[in-house]
DNA sequence: TACCTGACGGGCC
DNA sequence: GGGCCCGCCAGGT
């Protein structure tokens, strides 16, 4: 694997789109699913990156640990990340997702 | 061209 | 129990 790093973000981007509708991720459980345990944040620059990408990866569905909708205001506007979320019957409140625990979907639990 | 900041998380003091 | 620091990549100024 020359292209390492190109396949780090094919693979966050992969894991993201598997996130079936209405469940969210984390970004610590995103970077665990690839291996990347140094980054969290690594997870956090490839979604910096994802405008423009194709097919569009639901960055809406990848918050915090905390469940918090951290991102949202990377989106335009930065109300559509729970615009997207409570249209996939995600209830957020507070720039939280309400019952984060329950509707929390892990790559390395379901994959 | 170089510095700085930015969608996080976990470990250590 | 709480707060601080470190690790990582890339793009913008």
């Amino acid at each position: 694997m020359p292209d390492k790093k190109d396949n780090l973000y094919n693979a966050i981007y992969d894991v993201v789109r598997s996130v079936p509708e209405g469940r969210v991720t984390t970004y610590g459980a995103v970077a665990a699913a690839i291996g990347a345990k140094s980054g969290a944040r690594v997870v956090g620059y490839a979604m910096n990156l994802c405008h423009g990408i194709v097919p569009a990866v639901p960055a809406h569905r990848v918050v915090n640990r905390n469940g918090m909708l951290t991102g949202k205001h990377h989106f335009s506007p930065p109300e559509l990340m729970q615009q997207l979320l409570e249209r996939e019957g995600v209830v957020v409140h507070d720039d939280k997702i309400v019952g984060f625990e329950q509707l929390l979907w892990e790559p390395l639990k379901e994959l």
